[in-house]
DNA sequence: TCGTTGTCATCAATCGATTGCAATATACCC
DNA sequence: GGGTATATTGCAATCGATTGATGACAACGA
């Protein structure tokens, strides 16, 4: 293990200043003589200097280091999200630090301490959609002496800059589309229970009904957690119903009520049509392809990086900035279309 | 958005010195009275003080951060792992700074010196599969002022701590498995080309045939990196083989596999048999379930959680210490037993 | 009264960088 | 030689915490 070289060494051993090693080093204006810039910048060189970001963060007050809180790292949408934020933070020079809570309000609020205290420049929130006690959260994301910016979803009520996919859209666009295809009796399968987009995906889907005069009918709305086998247990009880057609409101919902389809031998779309939302690595194995909503976590991570560097640069307004993106309904197989007759 | 409160405020506000909050509030053994404690706690608390760890880090040399390098969030693996090793972290108050690749030699580079400069008190590397030009990155790696563990693959030849399961083990495993089910023609879907952990399963699938007597027929074994899309490519040819098996080295090699055989109307395990590494979350869809080489990443974490605590604690001896996991067989119903008569 | 002991709290250096201001040296002009 | 530019470089404070060394003060015994 080899020792750590510090910007005294290298002065040190060139034979000047701290101060004009530092200054050399970080291009900054000044007049250091230019056989003295050579020497500096080859010793440095030499001896493997890296600046200790640790004491420049000090007296900069800046990490050039992001924070990101998602509630489980094990989920494809948010792996994706922390993917493409982590590749587009780095683009600017700033590294990203990923943490992932678990999803309680409790957990999130202690890796936010902990990423504030570790001297991150701004923080990315992916959390408030579970409905657990919040309040000391909100008031630490109030109190907050960095910017954030909130992700996919919010703590309600909460002024901060906040981008997220539409999903009371989604779910409007999706029953929308299933009512355009000829279905009548449509099916969903959401978390509405525990989730706050589960909620909106349900109110985005019954707007549609309500719409065209269409019934809302309690029998038809499930509930399921976002988990395979809480959709496959309640899949039993939708496919008992007379739908044509079911909307699953995540790509977890929609594996579990195809693995219950596929048990029952039924198939998709000839027996029942099915929307899915979000695509999931599996989709690939599907015939027909699925009919989904698709919500680029590349477009989310770019306009989250757009919010927090305006903060950053000091440009963003007093009032919070809110991005709502509009996903986008993506037609594959998964559908039937129902001609007048039946 | 609030300031953040310092030591020296709260010094003097209880109108006592820094250096006694400091002492009170880490629970230093030093004589201040009862009294000045309690009013140093309360005023403390009042005021949301919260430590900054940044100036901590540079005065006390550590900074209870650990960080990991894996090539691809994005990969069910790696997540799963991420999560685990982050979990692990946190139970020992270790934060853990996850960062995503990309998978090149270059990029590990840069990551690794962020990582380094920016004050992590040791490193998880899951580097060096690919056969990039890691020249710097090894000479980073060896001259590292702090600890490394090598986790799931490694840097040839490099003298650090490492912790994986073992892959040649697992190709023999599931060969010697296919062996005793009485198939003789076994097809093998593996990226030996530019993975060494490819090669190694490639070396254990020999291993197994070799030591029954069977010969190894290169017409048997066939080239997938690890996407669904090549797999999928590649195992049209393995299809026009005479195998009865296969052993298909990933996850997704098993993905793109699978949807070749669906769309040929093949059926698993009647027409062919298929054992796959890792399972993925699409695994629940199928039916049969498949038979797979399991890795927890769990114990992956726990491992190498645990060199990395005696690195920490001065505990490691000098040289590297290297755990081998033996992998798990998991049988399900993708492999049918022949009988002596086929 | 002086010395001793014990209690409680503070001083000041340190970690490794950054940076405004001051200082030195050399050249140039009158 | 005195005064002024100009070119180079160094000093010292600063960021916010930690910690070994040290100081102040009271009580007590001789």
């Amino acid at each position: 293990m080899a020792n750590k070289v510090t910007l005294k060494q290298i002065a040190q051993e060139v034979g000047l200043s701290p101060s004009s090693v530092s200054l050399v080093l970080n291009n900054r204006p000044c007049r250091i003589s230019e056989e003295n810039r050579k020497l500096i910048k080859e010793v440095a060189a030499r001896n493997h200097y890296v600046p200790n970001q640790i004491a420049r963060s000090l007296v900069m007050r800046e990490s050039r280091t992001l924070g990101l809180i998602v509630p489980n790292i094990e989920s494809r949408f948010f792996a994706s999200l922390a993917g493409s934020l982590e590749k587009r933070c780095r683009e600017d020079g700033y590294a990203l630090f990923i943490t992932s809570s678990g999803g309680s309000a409790d957990d999130d609020l202690e890796l936010l301490r902990q990423l504030v205290t570790r001297g991150v420049d701004g923080v990315f929130l992916v959390v408030g959609d579970e409905f657990s006690d919040d309040r000391a959260l909100r008031e630490e994301v109030s109190h907050l002496p960095i910017p954030a910016v909130m992700v996919d979803r919010a703590i309600e009520g909460l002024e901060c800059d906040k981008v997220m996919f539409d999903h009371e859209m989604g779910g409007y666009m999706v029953t929308r589309y299933l009512i355009e295809q000829g279905h009548r009796r449509i099916a969903c399968l959401v978390n509405a229970r525990r989730s706050n987009t589960g909620r909106k995906r349900l109110a985005g889907y019954e707007r549609a009904l309500r719409e065209v005069g269409l019934p809302i009918d309690a029998r038809l709305e499930f509930e399921s957690e976002y988990y395979i086998p809480s959709a496959y247990e309640a899949s039993e009880a939708v496919l008992a119903t007379d739908a044509t057609a079911v909307f699953a409101s995540s790509d977890n919902i929609a594996l579990g009520l195809l693995k219950r389809l596929h048990e029952m031998g039924k198939s998709i779309p000839g027996d029942i049509s099915v929307v899915s939302y979000d695509n999931s690595a599996a989709d690939v194995l599907f015939e027909p392809a699925l009919t989904a909503i698709e919500q680029d976590p590349g477009v989310l991570a770019e306009h989250a990086f757009g919010c927090m560097s305006k903060r950053l640069a000091g440009r963003g307004g007093r009032r919070a900035e809110e991005v709502v993106l509009e996903p986008a309904l993506i037609v594959k197989g998964s559908v039937l279309e129902l001609t007048e007759c039946s």
